[in-house]
DNA sequence: CTGTTAGCGCATTCAG
DNA sequence: CTGAATGCGCTAACAG
């Protein structure tokens, strides 16, 4: 495999100048430029990126910190990310953290403290203080999706007023007897997304003067939500509306409703979140939050601040949108 | 942060056998070794991936490529492959490539050519010739998941057997006006996937004596398998059953028969091919593939051959099975 | 078993 | 604008 002074004797040249006009940091005399450019392109050079990074400390790679990786969201943003990335040269290096302790504790104290990357983009991850100061000691730009984090510069979607939306939508239809699928009280007790979606449904009602509600907790999968709704459904007051706090668990919902012989929004109604490509095919009202768009936005921020702009302190602010497609009605009873 | 000789004078030995002792690969003895975890863990210290490349030649990570990251099925694979992958400490570096030339291009020809990784796990993709070419000019070991590709290892389902597989249910239930929807004739001519299902499903139909069937090209997505069946089913000699090459398109027959009024499987039986999660909720009869753990056999089978294994050469063969849920049933026209 | 030595391939000084 | 020299941080011989 060709290296730099083979390209450098081809081009008639030294090392440094061919460094220099492949990079394009430094003074190159055009003429020298294209003659480096031919003889790299001749020999199909292609810089190493460990010597490179060894180098100049930079390495073209930027990191992706999920949750998961076959959920709908995550995928989506990641695609997003990918796009946004790849346009400006750079590599992606996947961390994929689980719920386990041990292997979570190892994504964030070796692999990610390996150097390999410029930057760190989480999408929805709730980290505890010690994995931020960790990410932190990085010493690299870090941009987190969805989850306000007070000690890293976020990216995020108003949760509390997307629940506020959803919830007011279903107040403006009439309805009075609401159920809410999502956060666990206890452990989405914080400013987690879950917990802000709830929060924004019972500061909601309580402007609306409504004093009770249904909460289920639920883990975000259809059959999450579907559960969930079923058990909501055979309460003894039985709401008129649902509001889920995915379009997973709100796809779930519809799906038990029907099983229990409901008509959507006949009988009941559902609004969930995420603009899912899945929630055309059910109808679903939904807040959408363009999670494809949230990818590129912080893949975008990040190419800037490694492009020396200042990182954008405190929280960036996503777009949210109701998309009405039926799911939603007055109530009938 | 760290380097390799400030563990070394903290454990009061030489780099070399930090080096030996952290990597585990050459003699150190039982109290070295221990007094070298022990002042590398106090200090924190993480061997940097740049440096550690560049004098070994290893990089302790994967690379990717997929041609979406926001479908189904490749997104299970790459959590399958990790899971399986970090299990062992190796990086992902992730590669999407686009349709779109230029890019795909630069993908293969620069990103990576970057050196970075120890090897390649390609999910579904087509490559030409030159494309082939250029993995193999990597020198790492390289597995590719579904696609038979005569030029590379492969790890791929029968996907001939497969298209048999759904098409004789079909016909052992007593269809004999059935649809595919799936293989574009020109496109997937080769031995694609979808190429490969088309020809199984061409060949139970000629051995059990049937002329004519009816193809709708669609691209995999639930819209696609929508419209799809949406042309089969009205056209003057309707199918009493559809095989669709994936879950997503079957899903999408299944609400397009429904949006006709048909039911399913009493006017018209749908069987899909992938095990979709999603199949479940609408009942879809399927060929499962196991996509996770495709992603799981593929990562092994890599890390096998970076630990020295000899390259399974040919192709390996992955398994599947016929998933009845329900919407398959004799024909009753 | 251990330390010494010499690069790995490139980016960056610094002179010129 | 260009080239020569230095070292990024670590691993792999090799000799002991």
């Amino acid at each position: 495999m060709a290296g730099i002074d083979d390209v450098a004797r081809a081009a008639g040249v030294s090392t440094a100048t061919v460094s220099r006009a492949l990079s394009g940091r430094g003074p190159v005399s055009a003429a020298a430029r294209d003659r480096v450019l031919a003889a790299a392109d001749r020999l199909g050079y292609v810089v190493s990126a460990a010597a490179s990074s060894l180098a100049s400390g930079r390495t073209r790679a930027v990191g992706v910190v999920v949750p998961f990786l076959d959920r709908w969201f995550f995928s989506t943003v990641l695609a997003g990310i990918s796009d946004a990335l790849v346009r400006q040269g750079y590599d992606i290096t996947l961390y994929s953290v689980s719920t386990d302790a041990t292997g979570r504790r190892r994504v964030f104290d070796d692999h990610l403290r390996r150097r390999r990357i410029d930057a760190v983009i989480t999408i929805a991850l709730e980290l505890d203080a010690e994995e931020s100061a960790s990410l932190r000691g990085l010493g690299v730009p870090i941009v987190a999706i969805a989850g306000p984090n007070p000690l890293l510069t976020t990216l995020t979607v108003d949760d509390l007023a997307v629940g506020r939306l959803a919830t007011t939508h279903l107040l403006e239809l009439g309805h009075r007897r609401l159920a809410h699928i999502g956060a666990d009280a206890v452990r989405d007790a914080g400013a987690t997304v879950p917990g802000l979606r709830r929060r924004g449904f019972e500061e909601a009602l309580a402007e609306a003067g409504i004093e009770r509600a249904l909460f289920e907790p639920a883990d975000f999968t259809i059959e999450g939500g579907s559960d969930a709704a079923d058990r909501a459904l055979s309460s003894p007051a039985a709401p008129t509306a649902i509001f889920a706090a995915s379009d997973e668990m709100a796809i779930g919902a519809i799906l038990a409703a029907r099983g229990r012989g409901l008509r959507v929004p006949e009988d009941v109604s559902v609004i969930g979140v995420d603009g899912h490509e899945l929630g055309r095919w059910f109808g679903l009202t939904t807040v959408d939050q363009f999670a494809r768009g949230q990818g590129e936005r912080a893949a975008d921020a990040v190419l800037a601040e490694l492009d020396g702009a200042e990182p954008a302190r405190g929280r960036g602010t996503l777009p949210f949108e109701l998309v009405d497609r039926g799911s939603t009605a007055p109530p009938s009873r």
